[in-house]
DNA sequence: ATAATAGTGTCTTTCAGACAGTATAGT
DNA sequence: ACTATACTGTCTGAAAGACACTATTAT
């Protein structure tokens, strides 16, 4: 099997030791990055004793410590090694960037557009990662950041209007604005200007989007960061990923409020006690006291009813 | 801004000029390939003159003309050039291998584990295509392949157990048959084992996915396959991909038959028009005669649709 | 008592599922 | 007349949506 010759009467064995010598001169390689979208959430207490606490998506980053892009804000990551695969080349790099563990991981999408880095060719394999709120490990900064911290995120919608392309092409095209803001250090504010552009292409749907403006945002991390908001939120639709962002127990009220913040939309309370409590979660003997209302229970997720949903086959 | 100096003294130019010197000693390089996975759905006449032809969906092969795999059937990719995006990369290896040209392709996965390429490390962003039941397009087989050819899909579930892991953990074990045949020449079949290994990773539902056993498909290329089979099914759910695949008129009864093929399930005529009808298609005044039957009106997709529901905010 | 959240009951509307029944062609 | 598909009407039941109502606590 192996010993078929190509057309340069070569083996196996001939071919790889012949494209092992000669392989920088057949193909120009690019680099490979992974970099991380890390999302938790974090509640903001409110000054009325009564009121619960407010939800709100944060998401990490890491102030780059060298060019390019020095000082700016960027997503952990950094060149894979290349006896290592790609999850495991993303998790390398967030523990010794950002000292996070153990955390569920994603594919994201692969950018690579030509120019997206100045330095070379990049190709980035970017992945996502969403701890839980009350994610109680230490956070430093390693050796190719000079910080490391959560900027709260806010993703907004500014204008969007319909109009036809020269090519006579029916398009919408949405403004957003992606704030990010670090309350912790000195409430640095990051602010990137995107533009979607939603055009039919094939008969499809296609969403492009591009950062028109962005200040202090490394390379073209907004873009992914928007990219990843929108992954997440697709995902809290359709599969149980909402439990990585909560901790291990939880009121409904606070899984509605962290449905809530990432579908953008009030749900009923009735309504989705009656959807989620039966199937999702198990109660369990502990309760929230110490607020100045009825004290809630506490649930846990239980995992294994994705395994029986998806697969069982009822 | 660009002046600012880095713990080595360099602003960013000279930062650059030294990144570029150094920078095969910087980082090893992986190489970085696309490859396109091409769905198409095909009909087969009955003998039966009433019947309708029944819908299968196709895959598109070409045959490796050199080390390493040599003679298996791959998907069509390429290395990619340095001066081009991702997927402008993807369009040109499929012209330059299969002749075909202007479809609606989507990133679908990266595929970057250590050992998947015998010749070195090797990074595939792969792709999806689409094309349309009646596309006419001449194939043929480019530079880097003997031949070209569809080859028909089935993805069969084998087997599925529950069962616990050394780690106490619950797992659900699939086994798949996938059969490629090829109609057309010498009526070739390929068939790969895959196992899916269905765990609870950080609470979250991980499909791995493994090769285990198969037949003169190249490299990783069928697992390649099924996460594109899954994507593909996933997609016809929650987006209107489906009309990708259907020709620029269709009747409803076509098009639910394509849904029955994806969705791998029976729906309900009366209920899938009601649903269909009124928003994704439009009337047109052609029908489809020559059957033993009534005859049926032919449809159009109305793509402006998705614009609308996804965007016009209601 | 009050203000806030926790949790239940019930009505309406929408839509999926199921199936019977009518319509219309070619042979 | 037969057969296969095309298309419509209507029932059922399960969820989604909406809202009113009761329960419980710290201050």
């Amino acid at each position: 099997m192996n010993n078929i010759r190509n057309e340069f009467g070569q083996n196996l064995e001939e071919f790889l030791i012949d494209y092992k010598q000669n392989q920088l001169m057949r193909y120009p390689k690019p680099s490979v990055t992974v970099d991380t979208l890390i999302f938790t959430v974090k509640e903001k207490l409110s000054a009325n004793y009564r009121k619960l606490p407010k939800k709100q998506l944060y998401v990490l980053l890491i102030k780059r410590k060298d060019h390019p892009c020095i000082n700016e804000w960027a997503l952990p990551g950094g060149f894979i090694n290349l006896d290592e695969n790609l999850d495991e080349s993303a998790l390398r790099e967030l523990k010794e960037e950002t000292n996070l563990d153990e955390l569920y991981i994603e594919q994201l999408y692969t950018f690579g557009d030509k120019d997206r880095d100045p330095r070379t060719r990049i190709v980035s394999v970017s992945y996502m990662a969403l701890i839980p709120q009350n994610y109680q490990g230490e956070l430093f900064a390693g050796d190719d950041a000079m910080d490391a911290d959560w900027f709260k995120v806010d993703f907004k919608l500014k204008d969007q209007s319909q109009s036809l392309t020269e090519d006579n092409e029916n398009v919408i095209i949405q403004t957003y604005e992606l704030k990010l803001t670090n309350e912790c250090s000195n409430a640095e504010e990051l602010v990137a200007n995107i533009k979607i552009v939603n055009r039919i292409k094939h008969q499809n749907l296609v969403r492009e989007i591009e950062i028109i403006s962005q200040n202090a945002i490394a390379f073209d991390h907004s873009k992914i960061i928007c990219y990843g908001l929108e992954r997440l939120k697709n995902k809290v639709e359709y599969t149980d990923i909402i439990f990585s962002l909560m901790p291990k127990t939880f009121t409904l009220s606070e899984l509605q409020q962290v449905y809530e913040l990432l579908l953008d939309e009030k749900l009923y309370a009735a309504h989705f006690r009656r959807k989620i409590e039966p199937k999702l979660i198990r109660l369990t003997d502990q309760t929230t006291g110490g607020k100045g209302h009825r004290p809630a229970q506490r649930y846990v997720y239980n995992p294994l009813w994705q395994l029986q949903k998806n697969l069982g086959g009822e």
